[in-house]
DNA sequence: TTGTAGGCGTTATCAC
DNA sequence: GTGATAACGCCTACAA
């Protein structure tokens, strides 16, 4: 049995309510009988039983993040960034893989509401106007981690997609490449599917370089499709020399499809994913890629979303991180 | 504010204790009154305040995986499998990552006797006395997944390392290889270094093969340790067509440290892994590996913990589930 | 079979 | 500045 409130307050000679303000409002008992108090709950080795403030506040010290799919090593490792903070906070997170189904994230909606939280990530997964209502409904701080929330001015935290994607762009041109081929996203994802295309369009339309519809294959972020896709984009356009994949894991299964045909990368076809999942470094040739702070993304989400809950009115400031382009093996320098 | 079991109560005009019979033994109750309670349940949305329940009777709802990094592919498909029971149970299920760093596990633990936890599944690390002490003062069941605990008399859920590496090297020798090289896991953890090395040895030393201490080489079971490994092996063994590693990474790390030699696998040397996950299939040639049945194994630990936790003298039965070996494209058949 | 009442540990409101 | 006390919602003796 821990010890509760009362022992505390029988040990250290005093009422439960002062042993409850020392806790909770320290400033408000003179220093004396604080002391006193703080010496009992070390030695009694007191914690507040969360049960009972929950009963009573309502506050749950838990938080969830809703993520697509804890196998995937992106979402893995943002959350890694989102536990950590919560530890520190002495929160517990719990985790919720919606697997992008609709159903399983009203389900699990549903039972936030009854059995409360405190705050909400909401990470990657496009919001839409049904999200949106059911965040509001909650009650809660909601924070958005690796996704847009300017619409609904949701704070979120997360990289610059199009500078990101523009970046990689000029990275395969100044390696001498002309004939640029896409594999984008789905075209009508507002997070990762536009703004990269949109990113990496622009900048080669900067340079005046070719970037038609024959230049581009959409997939969904996954291996496979990132296999099909090449396929695909080699049968529109067979001339090209390098590929930006919206996502690593699409890039390696764009390389898995090149070098499944006997062909070389990066010395026929060069290749840069999106992400630097961990992956990416143990493929040979290494991808080079676009890399995100995932875990960073993961972390500052959490901390904002705690200033949240402790100070409801503070308008959380979205932040949006840096990218950086890593360096490995699958950009062919054709200068 | 969410209904209480008073509101639902005055709806049916029955007393609280009848509403609560209802719910949690539905027989004690006559059943004009019961169907009337559950309409009321039903109209008004009820569902028991789950602190209230907690403040009572300590218990939680939410049990805890002890996991060394969720980061991991292996072990973020075995947490789904622990989750998707949970979820299903209508748990909630807070993840550790201990990095299996001892001082995290015990802050864990020791947050655990404040906050209580109905149950916990430990992933994957060896059980050490320490643990095991550790255990037994959290007073709820322990489940163990992908470890052993027959030492300490844990219930487990495992695959059977010996057996699977024993057909692993029975898999490379029907394939025609003689000299075969294994990159083992560290060689005092009793889980997945020790049996898997014995098997792979006991099988080939069946066969009248060689297989000194120069034919093996340590690792951590990452991508690098592997790397590392396969370097070493190949200098005291230049003469091996084939190589058996004991995890997944490090069988890419070998891969990787290989085909940067510029050596081609598996026309010059052959790989075998064990774990498969995700990657292997990724990976160009893919891998061939030994499987676990790393979700089932989740499924089924969180499944015996439920059943420890519903009733605390059942005798769970540990469980050693099947593996397999999936043929990819890095074993080259010699015959 | 049903209802009443007490207590789980906390916090906040009110007196003092 | 401090202490008694009333909720918070649930469950379960115990009484009827």
């Amino acid at each position: 049995m821990n010890p509760t409130i009362h022992d505390v307050a029988r040990q250290a000679n005093v009422s439960i309510s002062t042993v409850s303000r020392v806790v909770n409002q320290p400033l408000a008992v003179r220093k004396e009988k604080r002391d006193r108090v703080l010496q009992a709950i070390e030695q009694l080795g007191y914690e507040p039983n969360p049960f009972a403030s929950g009963l009573r506040d309502r506050a749950t010290k838990t938080i969830a993040a809703m993520i697509p799919d804890i196998t995937n090593p992106f979402y893995a490792e943002l959350f890694r960034g989102i536990e950590d903070i919560a530890r520190e906070q002495k929160n517990n997170v719990i985790i919720c893989n919606t697997d992008q189904d609709e159903a399983r994230f009203l389900e699990y909606m549903s039972y936030f509401k009854k059995k409360k939280i405190d705050g909400l990530i909401f990470v990657s997964a496009a919001v839409t106007d049904a999200h949106h209502a059911t965040f509001a409904e909650l009650q809660v701080p909601v924070v958005l981690a690796a996704t847009d929330g300017e619409r609904f001015g949701l704070p979120y935290v997360k990289v610059n997609d199009y500078a990101a994607a523009s970046d990689a762009a000029s990275f395969l041109i100044k390696n001498g490449h002309r004939s640029i081929g896409v594999i984008s996203g789905p075209a009508d994802d507002p997070i990762a599917g536009i703004p990269r295309l949109a990113g990496f369009r622009d900048a080669l339309a900067a340079y005046g370089l070719p970037h038609g519809a024959n230049a581009v294959a959409y997939g969904t972020y996954d291996f496979d499709s990132g296999y099909e896709a090449m396929r695909k984009l080699y049968g529109t356009m067979p001339e090209l020399t390098a590929v930006f994949a919206a996502s690593d894991a699409m890039a390696l299964g764009a390389m898995a499809f090149l070098q499944r045909r006997g062909m070389e990368v990066p010395r026929q076809i060069s290749i840069i994913g999106f992400d630097n999942i961990s992956l990416s470094r143990m493929v040979t040739p290494a991808l080079t890629t676009v890399a995100q702070p995932v875990y960073e993304i993961g972390k500052q989400a959490a901390a904002m979303l705690f200033r949240r809950i402790g100070n409801p009115q503070d308008e959380a400031q979205s932040l949006v991180l840096g990218h950086e382009i890593v360096v490995r093996d699958t950009v062919w320098n054709r200068n």
